[in-house]
DNA sequence: ATGTGGATCATCT
DNA sequence: GATGATCCACATT
């Protein structure tokens, strides 16, 4: 009952952040269940990486990220996206996991309801993916197990394939996105308009 | 297939 | 008052 509960959550974000692809992610609201198994993640850490949220020291949104592994992080993107991170690393030593995509694999239904568009674009990137699992603000800084589960995967993924992370404008190519080979529920690539030029993989 | 621009709002300076 | 870890629609090749 008590003691560390996220064990396999505990370490450096880009360490964490493989472990999981293959997991399930769900939700129980408006009387369904909708379960995602994660095929794309992002890494992000804390002072030293210019994209994450936690790098100019905690403020009201990024406390989270300053939690102990398995805090839930969820942030609204551009008014209209609300983005399901998971915190990993140790208490006070910011680092989060963003779940960037899935393929739905329960509650499907339910999930068309909410989003429409084809069944492999359901949680095809943060945001829909947000959206399939009806997440709120109101979830941010919760512990998973709570309103968000996540079951880790009964076997580690397969074929795992990593590259720059998507959208993002400082440190655009520190190689913090991981991903399954071949899964047609992986986002595409998008690069930000506007990189700035820069160290980028430190 | 690829590229541009607009929507929309919590958060921070 | 500016910004953005996004998505969608529409335009052009």
């Amino acid at each position: 009952m008590s003691g560390e509960p996220f064990t396999w959550l505990t370490g450096e974000p880009d360490q964490v952040a493989p472990r999981l692809l293959g997991a399930l992610v769900s939700t129980s609201r408006d009387g369904g269940v909708v379960t995602v198994r994660i095929t794309e993640v992002e890494a992000y850490g804390g002072f030293d990486d210019e994209a994450s949220h936690a790098c100019a020291g905690p403020t009201r949104r990024n406390q989270p990220m300053f939690g102990p592994p398995g805090t839930v992080y969820v942030y609204l993107s551009h008014g209209l996206h609300h983005c399901l991170n998971v915190t990993t690393g140790t208490a006070g030593e910011p680092g989060a996991v963003l779940i960037r995509a899935g393929e739905v694999v329960e509650g499907i239904p339910l999930a068309r309801a909410r989003r429409g568009g084809r069944d492999r674009d359901l949680a095809r990137g943060p945001g829909r993916l947000g959206q399939c699992l009806a997440l709120s603000l109101d979830d941010t800084g919760t512990m998973l197990g709570h309103g968000v589960a996540i079951r880790a995967p009964a076997v580690p993924a397969g074929e795992v394939l990593r590259g720059p992370r998507v959208g993002v404008r400082r440190a655009a190519d520190r190689p913090w996105r991981y991903w399954l080979a071949g899964d047609t529920t992986v986002s595409g690539y998008r690069r930000h308009p506007r990189v700035d030029s820069g160290p980028g993989l430190v």
